[in-house]
DNA sequence: TAGATTGTTAATCGATTAACAATC
DNA sequence: TAGATTGTTAATCGATTAACAATC
């Protein structure tokens, strides 16, 4: 087989991945061997040009008038990932947000392993969530280099977020998910993703806060 | 005071106005009268022309040499989200995520009131989850409307999720805010917005599987 | 005044979409 | 074959960044 070039990819491709995923492995699961763009943008509701362009940087080339080999996209989104690989991450704060992150179903299907959470509440610490032990935040420091974890999960309150950061990183973390309202500020080299409630939220409220406003002018 | 032009404002721009929210109200705790972009920026890890360019959205006119006035800054950014008004909201699907949402202190500083929890699981039916009951979903049908109740906080297992955005819809439902892993199809007037955990997750694994390969290759 | 800052207009960058030849 | 689909190249769109005059 010719190896193919490497596509550039754009990040809102690569977040966009999982939902390709899930659907592939749906369509295997009901036994279909391959699937089309066109299939695919009909049931995620987008342009058949644009799942094309995407699949196009998993190097997967697919067959005019049959579309993909769905066992071959499947395969190849989840290296493109890096999710066919488990994944071990600590979890540093064990409250509502974060106890609901271990046991997420789709992160436990796509090799996202929780092996422990840290907190600094004493009632918490030797407890278990799912399964999962809860350890002082004392004993990261030690933990993260001999279990060789990369990924920290931050689910903290926000007023230590950049603190627990700074521990993470002179403990030598690789990457950080940053689940806190508030932007950390680590060196380059530490990968950090955020995942931000507070956006959403201001996005869906800013749409209703527009439409209610258009509706006020129009009955005024 | 002159009303000016209603700028345009990116969807990115609108996902960053709680970080400046939630800055400016430090400063205000602080005592800071203003503040200036470039402080903002330091702040945020970002660019000055960026906070400026984001702020001119809120209408508020800063002043050279000072920057802009926080009070005002931070009445005009929760205006724009809608954050002035109390936001009510159902939350569909009382699992671990949902449980977590209701309580989450960004949502409930900023006036998102999740009023009642559907599910149904009838060991749950009848409980509370910090103070929000939780009913059974067969309700729902009757409370949206009597209620008057605009946004559903979508937390049910993603087998489930399309329907009961039907649901939802039919009832009445003016916007869905989407935490499963799939895109739901929904009429056109219907606002939607998806927060996508799993997003974040091929995000960040794939940056970090990018930078194992980098590795790898540097000592094969 | 000198200098820091704002706010506008233009340039750049990145992502999406359109057009269309190639393929089976 | 006819027709659906792929994959590439070009055009468009939207967001970010740069340049710079205006302001206090």
């Amino acid at each position: 087989m010719e190896t193919k070039e490497i596509k550039s990819i754009s990040k809102a491709a690569i977040r966009r991945m999982p939902l390709y995923l899930s659907l592939v492995k749906q369509q295997i699961a009901m036994g279909e061997k391959t699937l089309s763009s066109t299939f695919i943008a009909e049931k995620l509701n987008t342009e058949a040009i644009q799942v094309r362009k995407d699949l196009a940087a998993t190097g997967v080339v697919g067959q005019p008038r049959l579309g993909f080999c769905s066992e071959e996209l499947a395969a190849a989104i989840e290296r493109l990932l890096g999710w066919d690989n488990l994944q071990e991450a600590f979890l540093i704060g064990a409250g509502n947000l974060g106890s609901a992150l271990i046991g997420y179903e789709p992160f436990i299907e796509n090799g996202l392993n929780i092996v422990a959470a840290f907190d600094n509440d004493s009632d918490k610490i030797g407890t278990e969530i799912r399964g999962v032990k809860v350890l002082s935040i004392d004993r990261l420091e030690n933990l993260i280099g001999r279990m060789h974890i990369k990924l920290a999960i931050l689910t903290v309150p926000v007023e230590v977020a950049q603190q627990t950061a700074e521990r993470l990183v002179s403990d030598g973390i690789e990457a950080i998910w940053n689940f806190t309202p508030t932007k950390i500020i680590v060196p380059d080299e530490v990968i950090v993703e955020r995942t931000d409630l507070a956006a959403g939220y201001a996005q869906i409220s800013s749409r209703l806060a527009t439409k209610a406003q258009r509706k006020a002018a129009e009955n005024g």
